[in-house]
DNA sequence: TTATGTGTACTATGTTAAGTGATACACTAA
DNA sequence: TTAGTGTATCACTTAACATAGTACACATAA
């Protein structure tokens, strides 16, 4: 479900956060699925279990996920807190300058840039039901 | 002409490296300009020679600019190596993706993502020669 | 109740990267 | 020579990251 790159500059919780994400806008998780347990997916990933809880906090500050003492962790129905979604809103503005920033030095024209965009955007955005074979 | 934002999770030189690359892109830098001297730059930001140097270093290995010793630093015209382009190219796509799943879980619709891109876009694409004024 | 599986909290430790500070070297141009 | 370049190399501090071990609080089912 999950695959962490040891040899990645991003540190591993970040990369289970990134992972977790792409996973639900892909349609593999949806609201209400169970999580794996902090435990289990400790075990499964070979990675400790601290590490993992670091992950599953930074989902619930940023409304991902909920977790429920003695029951579990699962999605939640997207719905950003107020403030978050402001302070969350320039970062993805910030971020797309510098996307465009690397494009330009990259030699790209406006043209293959938007062609990229499209392509990339129609796999995010074109089949919002994946199959769900991932589950496992 | 620079400017360092010491609480940002950004590494300093990493700040630099951006910042400058924008400044390129923007106009307000343009092939053949000098860029201020290591320690120059590090006397106006209040930051380590080594700390610019390390910036430098690193822009130069993007080939966005050109060190010589005892003269100064320059910017290049933009030519990137052959193999270091198929790299970025990848890593562009991969920040692109990390966007558009950032996007969806803001909410954002497929319409609304694209005028954001479209905005951004104008502002760095649109107008290619910027006013030079500061340059100071 | 007991047992098990949840998430959470805490302390401690080792590794790595980032940044600083100081010094020295090699090159260029006036 | 003198001054201004980029470069190199130390040592040091700090913070982030990941690990390890232990313990606590809660929910559920036997």
């Amino acid at each position: 479900m999950l695959q962490i790159n040891e040899r990645s500059l991003l540190p591993i919780y970040e990369q289970i956060v990134n992972q977790m994400k792409e996973l639900i806008v892909k349609g593999v998780l949806r609201e209400g699925d169970k999580v794996p347990s902090v435990r289990e997916l400790s075990a499964t990933l070979l990675i400790n279990p601290n590490t993992v809880a670091k992950s599953y906090q930074e989902l619930e500050r940023q409304g991902v996920i909920a977790t429920a003492r003695g029951k579990g962790t699962f999605v939640c129905k997207p719905a950003a807190s107020p403030g978050m979604e402001r302070e969350r809103g320039e970062q993805l503005r910030e971020q797309l300058r510098r996307l465009i920033v690397e494009a330009r030095h990259l030699g790209l024209t406006r043209e293959s840039f938007a062609a990229l965009i499209g392509e990339e955007t129609e796999r995010y955005w074109g089949e919002s039901d994946a199959d769900r074979s991932e589950l496992k």
